[in-house]
DNA sequence: TGTATTTTTCTTGTCGACAAGGCTCTCACG
DNA sequence: CGTGAGAGCCTTGTCGACAAGAAAAATACA
């Protein structure tokens, strides 16, 4: 279990010990390598990463922050659980979110930004082409990034940001369903939800945006229900 | 500038000060006793609260998460300022989630979630009564968290929050223009969203709650349209 | 007198060490 | 054999001190 990669006693910059900490852990949480439930402790990661507690500490507290772990006082830190009973409100949140998201973004893009969207739905095609999911769920969720920052409502944004960064371990395991049919069908879709916001057609895009939002959420409940025998609601 | 208050040098239990600070730095910050844009000093905090500065600088990153300070690498780290440009879309998102968590409550409010609701109305509407702006800030917010409660959508509801924490400091502004009239009619507002959600009518609840949004934020704007052509600078 | 450079100072970032709280294992006792 | 108190261990929480960056101040020079 004490795998030691990551272990270069290399001179670092001043402030970005924390950040590497950070972003070390929260991708290797969101990427399931570390399991949910499992503990966290904080001589191990400062033993691993050549530096003291005090940043690590600093980078727990802020994974904390964002939900990804759970500090019990005085006791020990573990990874957070995925909320498999409210994952009906989350799909509810997920696909309002889509919808406003995509509806800003009809109105409120510029040519800049449908470049930006261009090319990460181009790398979204290339990575369901190479059947590589792990970038699948990366380029998707930078696609609705991008249509998100379009729709210039950082409320929004980040709101949308947070929900995609809390679903990424379960989309994880969504993605991995498509091994044998993989789901080109949404490469067409994202094609017509640029194609709607291009026009500025605020009701297509609602409507698309709606459409492959729960389009997505069913396939998942349609797994989840596959895996563990009890009863959605949704 | 350098007052010494809560400088009491009680025992305190081992993880309460990290709590305590924060608590009433956030306090501090959105009743703005501490005004946008002035720093924040870790030693002078750390003095002032007797402990050492490992503490206050856990309660800063807390802060800085939630987007009340922000902190300038290796320099310093100051109160955030309030953002006036992006002030629609905060309506925008305020207004959804009032309409969302309020639809919601009326579809899936238990009965104690109504004793609790009709609690917080009381007490709102005692803050009216008393003329008390802070609390009337304070009773409103935990009536509509209530009902987000009540609504049953933890990612709803902790959005809202963030919104509602978020637009503190406006709503401490705009709150204080209603010296002369106060707003009685938000307490009647608020009667008739507890009888739609109590009478599971989801269409009325909807409505009600975009009209209760919309009419804070009109009133709000046409505070800062005042403020704005009198060239008062916060 | 104006500008470039250096020095000083001030704040933050990091470290190693120590203390406190909780868990577990052992052991006495019913 | 079961139960509860106590000792030891293990992890976290807090501390004081030092180092690194950057702004401000002081100095040298044209």
């Amino acid at each position: 279990m004490t795998t030691n990669d990551g272990g270069q006693i290399t001179e670092r910059k001043r402030g970005s010990g924390v950040k590497m900490v950070y972003d070390l852990l929260r991708d290797e949480i969101l990427d399931l390598k570390l399991v949910p439930g499992s503990p966290i402790d904080e001589v191990q990661l400062a033993a691993r990463f050549g530096m003291s507690r005090t940043p690590i500490r600093e980078a727990l507290v802020r994974l904390a922050g964002d939900g990804l772990i759970e500090t019990l006082p005085n006791r020990s830190t573990l990874v957070s659980n995925i909320d498999f009973l409210n994952m009906h409100a989350y799909f509810d949140a997920l696909v309002l979110m889509y919808r406003v998201t995509t509806r800003l973004a009809a109105l409120h893009h510029t040519t800049d930004d449908l470049h930006l969207i261009r090319g990460l739905q181009d790398e979204f095609a290339a990575a369901v082409q190479a059947q590589d999911a792990l970038g699948m769920i990366a380029t998707n969720a930078g696609f609705h990034s991008a249509i998100a920052a379009a729709g210039r409502n950082h409320y929004y944004a980040s709101f949308f940001e947070r929900l995609l960064v809390d679903g990424r371990r379960i989309l994880r395991l969504y993605y991995q369903s498509y091994e044998d049919q993989l789901p080109s069908r949404f490469v067409e879709e994202h094609a017509e939800i640029i194609a709607a916001v291009e026009a500025r057609d605020v009701a297509a895009a609602d409507r698309l945006g709606k459409i492959h939002a729960e389009q997505i959420v069913e396939q998942i409940n349609r797994l989840l229900t596959r895996y563990q025998s009890s009863d959605i609601q949704l």
